[in-house]
DNA sequence: CGTCTATTTGAATGTACTCAAAAGCGGTGG
DNA sequence: CCACCGCTTTTGAGTACATTCAAATAGACG
């Protein structure tokens, strides 16, 4: 491969790169395992029942986790942009079906590694033992976070720190499904919206 | 170090053997970096305001992790028990200092690694990016989980499956924690069950 | 046994939801 | 380019879930 074909690759490398430093032969053979796919607005990238047996990184675009309850109503639990990962990790560390939707929010530009190739990296790289052990520590430390918010924070709350902690996200979801996230109906959102705005 | 002398390394040897092998002079290294330590019920292993620079293994008893807002109400994120790994993981990675309460619920012992003895066991014993990184994706995967019942499981919801899936922990934590846990006041709790035991 | 804390009970209140309808907005086709 | 359709957001009334506050009861521990 000659420099210029490592182009759609460097988003992904430039986040490898932030915990790890790989050589060019690490770089090729990272590169070899990745799969790219793109989605229009809307699209369903993963579904229960699925087995979830890949991770995702999002190159491009915006993607929304969620679940169905026995009412039909959706549960969204992770909003992910460009440089973000994730997946269903309990299906692909289990086996089991997945018990999430993945759905693009924007047009999308998703890059997956398949837990059977994802495996043979970590054997054959030491590094990504590393760099995901960095990645899910992190991400792990947020979510810990998120739950500490979730049960101390009233919904106001909840809402002026995801408003202060994720302005870009904010932007690029709908109300309704800014309001799922939260865990309150968007009737309710916009009422807080509105208090909101007449106080200040 | 004769075989007798690993004994107390035995339980925490085991939680590691269940997704790396160590060899004999791995054992060693490991051991010679952790550090004991008792606390009777009640007492605070970690407050605010210090640098949680270490994780904990929790080898006997049980503790809690919790932070106070500003009127005074206690927040519990999560109980550990004798076989589990806790800390203030966000203090441990940004060297800032702690958001969290961690006091044990009963007489327990621990062992702390602290964060410069493990970036050197990991340097030594790579094997342990591996162990880790298996560590925090499980449970990682089990808070993507919680949070996603938080949004969506009213409040008898979150305490029957709670009661179903931790039976062990429901049984050694006082209404009142448990309460705080799932994100209602005691009083609430109190009326939830009093609900079930007449439906039955 | 006495003290301290946890749990229960009840009444009044507040937060957030449900249902329904109107208004706003974006995308699509004529 | 405009008109229409479907979806999102707003608004409001009535309701349900969960909290607050206060007091009584039960349990744990020295």
């Amino acid at each position: 491969m000659n420099r210029q074909n490592y182009s759609k690759y460097d988003f992904i490398l430039k986040n490898i790169n932030r915990h790890v430093k790989l050589n060019r032969s690490e770089i090729d053979f990272f590169c070899s395992i990745l799969e790219f796919k793109t989605y229009k607005k809307k699209e369903l990238i993963l579904m229960p029942n699925k087995i979830a047996d890949y991770e995702i990184f999002i190159n491009s675009g915006c993607v929304k986790c969620y679940t169905i309850d026995n009412k039909g109503v959706e549960h969204i639990s992770l909003f992910a942009i460009e440089g973000w990962w994730t997946g269903d990790l309990y299906s692909y560390i289990s086996d089991k079906p997945a018990t999430f939707f993945i759905e693009t929010i924007e047009d999308s530009e998703i890059i997956t590694i398949s837990k059977q190739q994802k495996e043979i990296l970590y054997k054959k790289v030491l590094k990504f033992e590393r760099f995901f052990r960095t990645l899910y520590q992190n991400s792990l430390a947020s979510h810990i976070r998120r739950i500490n918010q979730n049960i101390s924070f009233s919904a106001e709350e909840k809402y002026l720190n995801f408003k202060k902690n994720n302005p870009a996200i904010e932007k690029r979801v709908s109300q309704k499904n800014l309001a799922s996230y939260l865990g309150v109906t968007p009737e309710f959102l916009s009422l807080l919206k509105k208090r909101l705005s007449n106080k200040s």
